[in-house]
DNA sequence: GTATATAGTTAGATTAATCTAACATTTTTA
DNA sequence: TAAAAATGTTAGATTAATCTAACTATATAC
């Protein structure tokens, strides 16, 4: 089967990310999420109806078939990582770190996502707690300089 | 003055690409450059002269207003960035580099663009050579663990 | 239970990016 | 220098995503 457009996952993770907190789903809500206007929203969702990833009672409720929500469900989770990554190493603001989120998950191969989720894991998992490099990180982009060297003695005895 | 396309953006990004190895640009070239066919060159073409950015002959060379060529360079300046982040920090590979920063270079912003040339020089200007900890990432990411600690002896006296 | 408000749909237009096929110009070459 | 080849252009079609305006169905409120 094609892969969906841009545009396409952008309307099946609305509607996933809806239905996360929303019992019910209606045109109007994806609307207001995506900033259209709900003739777009109806075409999209005659298109996801036509490939199975979603069920629309007219002039009712929608939800996502399994299919569809699993799909939704890879497509937001590039979302999330790319977002955490772009926040929690790379220090970019929670606002622009959600933007570029939103565009690049379109777009992101498999293998960089890989290596992101592992940069992220290995940050989170470093044994002694928030790496020290990471800090000295953020103290170079904000100040353009390292911090001044702490000549600290040697742990190991 | 109205933002570029994404397409706009390729092309006018492709016409600076070739003019760093070739004396004169047709109409062909950007053709293979970008894996279009030559009509929608024409196309494209027609609007960046349009907005000033190019200067085309009919029948003849292309060439890049200042203009076209500073905004050119902003897009390939991106474009290189995020290649480098992905391929140098990321460890991603080459290729997939090149296609990721093809497509992301597009829709990052000037404060995550920012964060990623400080990461590569914060790596490039450490102190002790290729780090210690980027290393380590490059093994967690291999293994999925980090390396064995080696019990190094202090260097301080 | 009818009128009004809200929500959803359809029809038709617009913009952007692409293509193919036909045509025009320029360059090459014999 | 005239024919052939290469390159560039134009016209017209297609696909995708959006919109507005008009219309339809459902829900709500007296």
């Amino acid at each position: 089967m094609k892969k969906l457009t841009q545009s396409m996952e952008d309307y099946i993770e609305a509607i996933y990310v809806i239905s996360l907190t929303s019992k019910v789903i209606r045109v109007k809500e994806i609307a207001k999420f995506l900033n259209v206007k709900t003739p777009s929203v109806v075409d999209a969702v005659g298109k996801l109806t036509q490939r199975g990833l979603v069920i629309h009672e007219k002039y009712g409720y929608l939800e996502l078939t399994d299919k569809g929500c699993e799909l939704a469900k890879e497509v937001n989770d590039k979302h999330e990582k790319v977002y955490k990554f772009f926040n929690e190493v790379l220090g970019v603001s929670d606002s622009i770190s959600k933007k570029d989120a939103c565009n690049i998950e379109h777009y992101i191969s498999k293998e960089a996502m890989d290596r992101m989720i592992k940069f992220i894991k290995f940050v989170d998992t470093c044994p002694e707690g928030y790496p020290e490099w990471l800090k000295n990180f953020n103290y170079y982009a904000k100040h353009g300089k390292r911090p001044a060297v702490c000549h600290k003695r040697s742990v190991s005895k």
